[in-house]
DNA sequence: ATGAATTTTCAGTAATTACTGAAACTTTGA
DNA sequence: TCAAAGTTTCAGTAATTACTGAAAATTCAT
């Protein structure tokens, strides 16, 4: 591994643990990330100084993730594992799997709960408070769920836009205005 | 604590560990989100069965999150702790943080990667794809920012749009095609 | 200043999570 | 069907992180 490349590896094991990612699981991301071909387990246990099974494990993860690829090589029995080259790709499987494994289980939670009837004032005020959060939870589930859908092009020029995409909900607010929104 | 409180707290705990937050910590807050009024440290500790020391470590790690809000009550020389009851709120000050400790170390590795001179196709590539990543971060971090000053009713009407902003942009493209945007 | 009420720190311990090496399993070519 | 190449599982151990209780520090009324 070059200096450059070991910079950038060390940095995403020390990250991946911010995450729920463990060290291992960050650092064999980034090297695949950055790698001009895709490398095979082996080769990853190597320049990492990771057990073959640790590798194995940390393989299995990102793939549960569907962070990376299989490859084959013609004339070779080894799998070799491969990162979409490009990040906006994976910002958007990221999202995706963060969104079925963090939102879903919350929401499914809270719509139990506000399922509840209030027998004293702390439910009651406890479930108002649900069911502000669920309301957002909610919305941004959704919203993931349609941003997925936008080419990263779009996507680019919408957040480009920034703040000023207020001004534009204010427009059509006014052109559309009686209509149903 | 209720049985409806109970098992939101709970739920909390176990996502905590799923984010960089742990369990106690995840609990801490879910209680004082659903509480009708502020809490100190006691009656966290109490509630949760945790050690005063523990409950006293969470506090300091959510204030430093700057997710809750300190309260005195006239005559108690005893800190009480608050959440923001509008789910909004709370989102935007933990995206803000997320942006600081998470982003910002990122990004400043990578300019500082981008800086060095590839002397080998190895690096070469591996800085192309920091070039993505490092645009990538950066478009979304500003555009966090931006967001950060949106009111809590454009943004929900932001979302609610959905993809539909697509159209919109489209319609704007062709309105301003030739100038600067 | 004194001391009671409260909060924080910290060293030690418990619990959890990460990692390894060996063994079991799978796949494929001869 | 066998054996070689490769992958996964898993029990045990190492490392890390969470938690506690006791002691120290802080705050504030007198």
């Amino acid at each position: 591994m070059t200096p450059l490349i070991q910079s950038f590896v060390a940095h995403f094991g020390e990250m991946g643990s911010r995450w729920g990612i463990n060290r291992t699981v960050g650092q064999i991301y980034a090297l695949i990330f950055v790698s001009p071909r895709p490398l095979c387990a082996d080769e990853i246990a190597d320049a990492l100084s990771y057990s073959r099974s640790n590798v194995s494990m940390g393989l299995k993860e990102l793939q549960s993730w569907r962070l990376v690829k299989l490859r084959h090589i013609a004339g070779d029995r080894r799998e070799y594992f491969e990162a979409p080259s490009d990040a906006w790709e994976i910002f958007r499987t990221l999202a995706e799997e963060r969104r079925r494994r963090e939102m879903e289980p919350t929401l499914s939670m809270l719509r139990s709960a506000l399922l509840e009837v209030p027998t004293n004032d702390e439910d009651r005020v406890a479930q108002e408070r649900m069911r502000g959060m669920h309301e957002l939870i909610e919305m941004m589930s959704n919203w993931f769920d349609d941003i997925q859908r936008l080419d990263a092009q779009t996507l680019a020029r919408l957040m480009r836009m920034g703040a000023r995409v207020q001004k534009l909900l204010e427009l059509t607010g006014q052109l559309k205005s009686g209509s149903k929104e």
